[in-house]
Parts: structure tokens; sequence; C-alpha cells
DNA sequence: GTTATTGCAAACCATTTGCAAGTGT
DNA sequence: ACACTTGCAAATGGTTTGCAATAAC
């Protein structure tokens, strides 16, 4: 069995619900799948706006699409570094945890089975029924938390 | 050195920042720290408005004031079980994580040392400097999981 | 043709803020 | 006295929604 595309995935979810596969939507999921990184609801609001198409999708149409997306399993969401959710793919990729700078505000992924071995275990435990889980790191990254870099260093060299 | 109680710690904390302990400060953490239970800022709001001294406090200050009680280490958010964060005390409280019952939103706690260790471990690794951590696990509880109770149980015997 | 979807602008909701009056040290 | 804090009401900012026009099936 080959893997649906995030498209076909979308369209097969729309019709079991009985909703429709409109352009506004395609652009939408083009973008959000035209590459693998973190964005937020603002980010693909202007990525959809200066879309090639030359067409506009509204603030409000994005939203109710990105509820949408979730819904159908294709996105998720991960953090919010700024107050803001992010949201990442979650159609074909391993389940990921992040390291939150809070400086620069970077995700890093980073992937590990015990994790979510032990996740398991807790919840079967408490006879919980697991949907998913989120583990957040908060910090400062290696980058932000470099030691003040000489600026222009170059010019030590001059 | 015995532990400071909350409001010294807070005490300690202002002074240090030059800010002060008013009436209204005292009143929302005799409050927050009156029983162990998670809460969210508007209950407190409430909590505050019907307090036994009959003294009001307004949202504003409560607001404020739970800023400041993150920042003195006496708070932290754990959790936004629908949509808005939740606090707990994070003042004397061992380390722990949370099952989040996406039907009736209750918190359940859980500790578990080795997550800490292998979190503490991928910090390591990608020299990242971590101030923190959050792990929210997403489901349903065995409550709202058991099978569709008979209602009335009693009358079977009757 | 019927029903879902869009864009707009207004509504929402939690949280934040400017400011004049009040309070802690 | 002085600087910090309060309450109020208005502002904010992200997200949602009612509605008439429009498009999918």
């Amino acid at each position: 069995m080959g893997e649906l595309s995030p498209i076909d995935k979308f369209r097969e979810f729309l019709q079991t619900k009985g909703e429709r596969l409109t352009r506004e939507r395609s652009i939408i999921i083009e973008e959000v799948f035209a590459e693998h990184e973190h964005f937020d609801a603002d980010t693909l609001v202007s990525r959809v706006s200066s879309n090639k198409s030359g067409r506009r999708v509204s603030r409000a149409t994005v939203y109710r699409a990105l509820k949408l997306l979730e819904e159908a399993g294709l996105l998720r969401k991960v953090a919010r570094p700024n107050g803001s959710e992010v949201y990442e793919h979650d159609y074909g990729y391993p389940q990921h945890d992040h390291l939150i700078c809070s400086k620069c505000g970077d995700l890093i992924e980073f992937t590990n089975e015990v994790i979510s071995a032990i996740v398991e275990k807790i919840c079967a435990e408490n006879s919980f029924i697991k949907s998913g889980h989120r583990l957040e790191v908060y910090g400062v990254c290696a980058k932000c938390n470099a030691p003040p870099q000489r600026r222009h260093r170059k010019l030590d060299l001059v």
C-alpha cells in the first residue's frame, strides 16, 4: 500500500466528513507541506498571501484549515515559544520532542524511544488511554549560550 | 536551615527587586498556598474576590502577582487543558509531570526520575542549558473511560 | 441546485497596560 | 516624601464567528 500524499489524505478526510477540497484549502496544504519546518498561523497567513498563484487566502480561512489539518492528523501543535502555538507535520514523521530556546525561539528536535516507552508504561499503570504527548524542554541553545562572540572577528586579522 | 514559608520566600524575592509586599499580594499568596491544587488565573480571581477579609483584589493585580510568583519560583505553569494555562506550586514540591484528561480536564500527576535523567542527557548532548521541562500526556482518564456505568446502580439491588 | 465555504469585519477572551489615586517603607 | 502599587477601563493580540456572497459537488 503506498502512502497517501498529504493532500490525498486530506481529501479522504474531508470526504468522510462531507466537506470539500476547495482551491483555498489546496493552496494552504501545498504551502504547509512545501517544507518540513515549524510554523505558526501568522507565518502561514503571509505565505499564502504571497502565494505564487497570486491568489490570496484570508486569515479566517487559514485558521479554519489549520483546525481541519490537525483533526485529519496531518499537523500537530508542538510548542509555543513566544506565546503563539507552533505547528509541525504529523503525517509520515516519527514521534519526537523539542528543546525550546528561550532566547532565539528555535526548536531543536530530538527523538528518544525510552521516553515514549516510559510514557506508555505510566499510562498503563493509570489506566489512561493516551492519544499523544508533548515534551517541551526549556532553556538556552548552544548558539545563544556561546560566549559573547567577538564582533567583526575578521577585523582581528587585519 | 529551615525552609522559608512561601510568603517569606516571596517577601525575600520582592526585597531583592526593591518591590513591596502589599496587602493585595499577601491575600493572593495566602489563597494560592491555601491548598496544593491546580488553578487558573480566573479561578484565583474569584477566590480572592470572595476572600474572607471582605477585601477585593482586582483582576489586573492578580495577573501581575501571578507573574511575580512565577518569577520568584513559587509557581509554575503546568498545562493548558482547555486553552488557558494552569498553575501549580513550584516551591517545596518535587518535579513531576501530568496526564491530562481531555474529557474531564483533570490533571493526574506522576513522577519519573528516568525521564528527568534522559532529558538531562539530551540537553548535555545538545549543549543546551536547561531551565525546566514540561511533559504533558494527552488522553482519557480511567474514570472517563469507564464503560458507560449503569446509572443508579443501587436500583439493581432493589 | 443544494449545501459547504469564503472574506470581511465584528466579536471574543485571556491577558496587559496607561494613568490617576492610593499605599508601603 | 518618594517610588511602587492599585483599580479602572481601554488596549492588545491571537483566534473565532455571523453573515451575505460565492463555489464545490
